[in-house]
DNA sequence: CGCTTTTGACCAGCGC
DNA sequence: GCGCTGGTCAAAAGCG
């Protein structure tokens, strides 16, 4: 991974998180091949869970699938890091850990039902948490383009 | 016109 | 048993 500071123009939306998933949606490619990096996440999920975490079962003892979440720590501006797919925000809520609140998104697939919900450090605005639920069984229909330059302003941290 | 976003309320689970 | 936090859904408004 590259840590690359410069982030500034990376995203072609230009202030408002409303206008990323509605009207222009990026492309990208990425997820699905870097399971490595997902796996790292995984890893970093069982941290970052601590805070977050509400009434998901445990790591141990599970009866029940449980569905795969995947959480990394993206330095962006923006909450909104569009990763190709159709997002459809159906929550907010206030963490009290955070002064920012918490949203809730949603894949508007037709069977994908895959959950991603972005949350900002109040230490670090800078660094915005996003943790992904359930994989998408859908082909990306857009371009990698975007999403390279996405990846390239993302610093994912690994201290696990 | 369609789609997405927004705010509030409700429900569920867990803790004490 | 009650309270609290977190999560989800619902209805309405705004924007493209």
């Amino acid at each position: 991974m590259e840590n690359n500071n410069n982030y500034s123009m990376l995203f072609p939306c230009p202030s408002s998180s409303t206008s990323v998933v509605g009207s222009s949606h990026n492309g990208y490619s990425g997820l699905n091949n870097d399971h490595q990096f997902e796996k790292r996440v995984e890893d970093a999920r069982d941290g970052i869970l601590s805070q977050i975490n509400v009434s998901d079962n445990k790591k141990k003892g599970e009866k029940k699938a449980r569905k795969p979440r995947y959480a990394f720590q993206t330095r962006s501006q923006v909450d909104i890091l569009d990763d190709g797919y159709r997002w459809r925000k159906y929550g907010q809520k206030a963490v009290k850990n955070n002064k920012f609140p918490r949203s809730y998104y949603r894949c508007t697939h037709h069977g994908c039902n895959v959950k991603k919900q972005v949350q900002r450090l109040t230490k670090d605005e800078g660094v915005v948490v996003t943790t992904y639920e359930g994989v998408h069984t859908h082909p990306i229909e857009k371009t990698t383009d975007n999403f390279e330059h996405i990846l390239n302003q993302m610093q994912i941290y690994t201290p696990f």
